[in-house]
DNA sequence: CGGTTGGTTCGGTTGAAAACGAACCAATAG
DNA sequence: CTATTGGTTCGTTTTCAACCGAACCAACCG
């Protein structure tokens, strides 16, 4: 199993990446929630293990276990007559749902800028610009519909057959 | 024109968070290309300008300008016997590239995972797994027809009726 | 050649983010 | 009640990104 144990690292080290640079996550979080994708989706990980895994301190892991749960990037679940908490990523649709909030900004800046230009119209392209503005926001609209569905889909999948 | 300096301010400002926390810019970067937006589409401001503008050293402008260009999220462009570079914005459609490196790191992760899956089969959730992943790539890949679709518009409107 | 302009490079400073250890709390077990 | 387990809080240290000034380079001008 030498091997897996291989693969795995170079996997959670690729997701620390991706995380840190595309979603904003603090190093140690990223590594968490690379780590819980891959070990445990369903069963999930507790709080002891992710300290011995990350080989962190219990302060740093628990401050950034709160981040991924605030952002809703990851859940827990408790057994009864046990109360260690087990931690495990939230579901797909959730995160994908992040996307939808990056588009509503983006979507808000272009009003803004739109509003800007037609209020002063002192750039010499303005027409170009407001035609350009126009095709992204259409853009933007189809966007969010497929996002829409996308997290519909998903949903259906994971409510249909549920387990936890 | 107080008014305008000052719906100008507010706007930067806007920018300025909006890709510190979306696109992970550095504070100086974002306010040199909110800068750029607002001020100058087409004609552009040199380096001694945004100096000024920005209020900030040489230097910093510099490495921020070096890393925007790397970015491509700006370019600049000279004129005959003139030594000064003048930057502006790139155009919409480059920018909008950015989300299709964002979709395709992502995409890769997903392989990754499956791959990863597909090969130690450890996870109890093997089966769906698989489904809700292929429901990701599903969405991921109508996702970048619709980026693709958005550039070559946006193309059409900015070399149609072509400046600079 | 020397001076000016346009811009880059490099070493140092600084403030915020990240991680840490130790003390602490709350729940349960014995 | 005491001991243990599971986890949080708090104050401190460490690390690092962002910015700066000063020196430097490269091109052109006279």
């Amino acid at each position: 199993m030498d091997n897996l144990e291989k693969e795995k690292q170079k996997l959670i080290e690729m997701f620390g990446i991706h995380f840190e640079t595309h979603h904003n996550l603090p190093p140690l979080a990223s590594r968490i929630f690379g780590t819980l994708i891959l070990n445990c989706r369903i069963k999930g990980l507790t709080f002891e293990e992710l300290v011995e895994i990350t080989n962190a301190s219990k302060s740093s892991v628990s401050t950034n276990i709160n981040l991924l749960l605030k952002l809703e990037k990851i859940n827990y679940y408790t057994l009864p007559g046990d109360r260690r908490k087990h931690f495990r990523p939230s579901n797909l649709s959730d995160r994908i749902k992040n996307h939808l909030k990056i588009l509503n900004s983006e979507v808000q800046i272009c009003d803004k800028i739109r509003e800007f230009d037609e209020q002063f119209k002192l750039s010499a392209d303005y027409e170009k610009g407001q035609q350009i503005l126009a095709v992204y926001l259409e853009y933007a609209k189809d966007f969010e519909k497929l996002l829409q569905d996308a997290i519909a889909k998903i949903n259906e999948i994971e409510n249909n057959n549920s387990t936890s």
